[in-house]
DNA sequence: TTTATTAATCGTATATTTGCGATATAAGAT
DNA sequence: ATCTTATATCGCAAATATACGATTAATAAA
């Protein structure tokens, strides 16, 4: 991005921003959604299911992992992913904090 | 992004990455918050809040307002945006959904 | 030890994003 | 009609993101 001006901006500004970019691309939702499904720490059985290279996945997963969405550790041969509950929550409160935010103080839009 | 394989998702997936990147920078954050904070649909105001330039300025709006997070209506010189509430709602929804979705399926992860 | 097997990393091509200045546009004011 | 004012759009440069094949790394199996 560019001359990003992150700094421009505030850490709660910039950490919600980096969540949201880590959930913005859909083979990164389909994996949170696979990590979900099975109540075990997968992983190649994501690179079966998606549509996608494994060294694609592999990027995919080390971005999330970045972005502190999964946690993983990896055994040698066998990774093992799973999600970061606390993050989420985390996530989820900012957001709610942002959304309630604008709703109690403009019910109703002007346009 | 190069060679994106977006089709290769389902429409959720799809739907919920693409209102993600809307949220994936500082700069948009912000904007909703300034939306938010006045009762009312400024936007030049938001070029004198942001550390960005007017043309920066309106083009992050224009992606908000792609993405359906924002109404607009441009009044010759004078702009008016607001937050789409619909829009924010549907992705609370969505988001719950895989949220939740994963809770209960896994409440304590093996990592 | 050698040979799978699994996942991470490297290198690369291409597309997209970010940001800005300059310009165009469109309504109101004079 | 001309000038102001407020936004949008264009065009560009630089940084990132996406995807893949090839390679490396690290453990398990033989």
């Amino acid at each position: 991005m560019a001359v990003h001006k992150k700094e421009a901006f505030t850490q709660k500004e910039q950490d919600l921003a980096e969540f949201a970019k880590a959930l913005a691309h859909p083979a990164r939702i389909a994996i949170l959604k696979v990590l979900a499904q099975r109540n075990e720490c997968i992983c190649g059985e994501i690179v079966e299911i998606l549509p996608l290279a494994q060294s694609t996945v592999s990027q995919h997963l080390k971005e999330l992992k970045n972005a502190g969405l999964i946690d993983g550790n990896v055994d040698g041969p066998r990774s093992c992913y799973c999600i970061n509950w606390k993050a989420f929550e985390k996530f989820n409160r900012e957001f709610s904090w942002l959304f309630n935010n604008l709703k109690i103080k403009n019910e109703k839009s002007c346009c």
